[in-house]
DNA sequence: AATGAATGAGGGTTCATTCAT
DNA sequence: TATGAATGAACCCTCATTCAT
């Protein structure tokens, strides 16, 4: 359907505009610049993408595919609370380690006018959209009776994304500030022991795991 | 000179500009906006600033005075250590804390095209003159001995303007992020240290810190 | 009345007019320049004048009068052709020769957009109004019988201007261009001898010279 | 490649903008109206030329195309002192007489402000460049021994563009004008001999013509 | 489907002119 | 009366977006 010219057009516009958007944030990035680099006309770049503000969440959902996208190993044979672990940390440790990413997660928390706060809340929508796909294992876990029968997933999606957002926007802007993998672990535990049922803890791991955790929590405040 | 009008109009005037960068950056605000927020022309604008550029750096000259200036209390009496460890600590809290002071030092320090590097040179230049008075308590200093004699306190303020911004920068664009004031302090016994002559350590106390401070900077490298 | 302080700023608004408008023209020419060179401010200015083609006509005013007013020495004693002849051409030489002035009647003439149609017009107004003076003499003379009885001289008062005026402009900007002096006695001899009474003429040595330029015309139509 | 739509286009805006200059200066033409006039938008003119300036140094260029470009006739059979005799009071003849081309050559010789220096400068640069085909006769001529060969032509021909902007310079702005053909002439007497080899004058007309111009020419000085 | 050309809405800036003191 | 301050109406220019081919 798609001939290889066209394939690799598509790519270099969004390598384009990933490029010039990143460098440049959203309003300084101009359309000609990235029409220009990319090697296609104005009007192509807009018959594919319609506006600048799409052209840019188009960008930025690749950008959060390759975030969130790889469920990588073994999730299936994990338990909840590894599979959390491990969701947070490396999402947390991609988007901090990848300068294209930290570009658009600190666009989506910061308020200083890098936004609209319309497009804003778009980025977050998209964040949400994309990452619903996690939610089904929380479905499973929760028939499997390891997540309070009675909470509302859907609610708990939006809940955690709001979760993470302000702890980036935390972790960017406040004083205290602590590697970004404890920030990710933290939450983990806060996330999974706000939400297992006591009696169920999955494993003699996680509770070992989580008073130590506790200590430390302890210390911080 | 100035009728209470006009001085009112005046603060009008530096307090939307203020709101306008600080909310939507330099390139987005806009000057109809400012000067509708302020409620007077564009062209009044103009005839108190005289360009977009000039009434940034207006309206940063009056953060940083308020970063700065307050040189508070009994600094005639404190060592030059407290000094210098007061003044750091509280530029950087006070920075770290107020949110329009932050966004100035983030365009100040951040080379993601927020502000044209002539415009970023100007803010730096402006930081400097600024805090030009605290050199005074230097040249004080050094004529009593407490610094080394054959130092060039103008090349040392530059050295140290270089040395905030820097710490700034590598505050909020590093991944291993630490509490803010142990970067002033940090920041504060390098310069002490590297610049006091040992044998006239002014107090029995900050020989005492001075060698914990040296046992942390020797984990740090 | 007026206070010799009120006098001077007087002069000097005028003199800085004069220069800023000869030197840049007057669409390019600034009021503030203007109230800068004269050391009064704008307002002041305004209150004078009233518009910047206030001030400019103002100013054209005094060159007039300089160009214009003195009738010299004699004229009384002089014949009508003798004192046609030195008015025209010594308003001529003047105007040729200043370049104030130079550039008052450029603008005067010039259809290159230096003035917009309107002020033109009061120029020319102006340059009517100031030359009247001139009329009396011929008033005279007509009562003398040296002028035909049956010319109206408020129409040949006009049509004298703009001859002048068409002069000027083909003076410096048709082909062939002649000294100053002699268009000058050319259109005396053309303003005299067109409208004196035949049988009256003057001296001999006019009719002569009227052959000599009856010729040189020939050759020009 | 271009429509005819896009030609007329193109023609309204030259014409739109050639009217607008020539009547109003560049000062006080106004880019709107230069559009209106030409029945396109304001972003258009600018698309096709850039700057207000840009557009200007276009029109310009029409304007000297089309006073320099034809060659007309017989060139390659008429001696070198007629091709220049030609070129130059071709040159002449046509600024003078084209209303638009006076204009543009008012401006690059007038230095009253009605054009920034540096816009004037490109002006004559323009000049040189448009006027460069014509050295190729020159060179053809100095191979045939007609020039001196240690001539370098490229200087030459600066120093002609100079000799020529000052010649009109000195045309409308002194007293003692002479007819444009003289002018030319002369002109083109003074670079033919002194740059002529002696003893190569290419015909008895020539040397003849020279003895009569020596001797106009001693007058002058 | 792709593009070169066109554009409307807005940007920063200037300047002749007016107002309040 | 003289002025510093204020202003509206332009100015030149840019850019995201659309149209005609």
């Amino acid at each position: 359907m798609a001939t290889p010219i066209q394939k690799q057009r598509s790519e270099r516009m969004h390598k384009a505009a990933l490029e010039e958007f990143s460098q440049l944030g959203f309003h300084q990035a101009s359309v000609d610049s990235i029409a220009l680099k990319a090697g296609v006309s104005k009007a192509t770049l807009y018959s594919h993408f319609g506006t600048k503000e799409a052209l840019f969440l188009a960008v930025f959902d690749q950008v959060l595919k390759s975030m969130i996208k790889p469920p990588d190993i073994d999730l299936k044979t994990a338990t909840l609370e590894e599979g959390v672990k491990f969701g947070i940390r490396d999402l947390f440790t991609k988007v901090a380690g990848t300068p294209e990413a930290r570009f658009f997660f600190h666009c989506m928390t910061s308020d200083s006018g890098l936004l609209s706060e319309e497009l804003r809340n778009q980025l977050s929508n998209r964040f949400i959209s994309t990452s619903l796909g996690e939610m089904k294992e929380f479905m499973r876990a929760q028939q499997d009776g390891l997540i309070h029968a009675h909470l509302d997933l859907e609610i708990i999606h939006h809940a955690i994304i709001g979760m993470i957002l302000h702890a980036f926007r935390f972790w960017w802007s406040r004083e205290k500030l602590i590697p970004i993998r404890q920030l990710a672990d933290q939450l983990s535990e806060f996330i999974l022991f706000g939400m297992a049922v006591p009696g169920n803890s999955p494993s003699k791991k996680s509770t070992a795991k989580r008073a130590s955790s506790n200590g430390s929590r302890g210390k911080k405040s």
